[in-house]
DNA sequence: AGCACA
């Protein structure tokens, strides 16, 4: 090589990356379970059970009183790790109820559910440990629409960005049209925001690893006092959304706080 | 929970 280019292409080795803890469709260790937060305390677990039952390899869910206070939270059992993954990215951050605002919040388990009835029987569970129990009993599989499929839903908690994308343009004064088509409507950008890396994280480390996902056009690092993010640019939505899927909360060498936490980004990547 | 570059 005579002339020393600014960015070599850098070509790793592509799709083995063996430091990632790449869950795959059969690991036995990867987490299927989500933990769902953010939930108004009168939920029922028959919406959570209508709200996870369309995503697909879904496969039952658990709705739980904490105790504490009127705090309700619910767990969700996918068949595997990337089905778990592709229902967090669908519904986190969704409005459960668009009355109160409040948000559903969506993370992996610490821990797969383990069902403790017999399995196939029951399409979602209530576990209730607030002490003083005011008797109202049973919540199991009563609707008889756990086996049928039916789109025409009298609740509208399934569907709730609908609402979002309705009232899709409330004060487009000045803004105009943006050029920049790239941010749709449910906030997938062809950018990933990557958060939860550890304090020693390097743009050197990460580099081989999202170069090696088609469609990668430039990955950035910021320092922001504390903990590093980086911003991970592919050229189509679609691209960045088989990275997110396939490296969502996988370890660095570097981390010491858990997995990679991978969002879309709020904007597009600028063209520099 | 944490989202920059213009």
């Amino acid at each position: 090589m005579a002339i020393s280019r600014p960015y070599e292409p850098v070509y790793y080795n592509l799709p083995s990356i063996p430091q990632l803890e790449y869950a795959g469709y059969d690991d036995p260790n990867a987490i299927n379970t989500l933990f769902v937060s953010g939930l108004p305390d009168d939920v029922k677990a028959r919406e959570i059970h209508n709200l996870f039952r369309r995503r697909h390899g879904f496969d039952y869910c658990q709705l739980k009183y904490t105790g504490r206070g009127n705090q309700v939270v619910a767990f969700a059992t996918f068949v595997n790790h990337p089905s778990a993954i592709a229902a967090l990215h669908a519904l986190n951050g969704v409005k459960f109820d668009p009355q109160t605002g409040s948000t559903l919040h969506i993370e992996l388990a610490r821990s797969n559910s383990r069902r403790k009835n017999k399995p196939g029987s029951e399409a979602y569970v209530v576990i209730d440990k607030r002490s003083t129990t005011t008797k109202d009993g049973q919540e199991s599989s009563d609707d008889g629409d756990s086996e049928t499929e039916e789109p025409s839903e009298p609740n509208k908690d399934t569907s709730t960005k609908s609402d979002e994308e309705t009232a899709a343009d409330p004060d487009n004064t000045g803004a105009a049209e943006n050029e920049q088509t790239e941010n749709t409507v449910d906030g997938a950008c062809s950018t990933l925001f990557i958060a939860n890396l550890g304090p020693n994280c390097t743009e050197s480390e990460l580099k081989p690893v999202l170069s090696g996902y088609p469609g990668f056009n430039t990955l950035k690092v910021r320092n922001r006092g504390g903990m590093p993010v980086a911003f991970a640019d592919y050229e189509e939505v679609e691209q960045a959304t088989e990275v997110m899927n396939a490296l969502q909360g996988s370890t660095l060498p570097s981390s010491d706080r858990g997995g990679m936490h991978i969002e879309y980004a709020r904007s597009k990547m600028r063209k520099r």
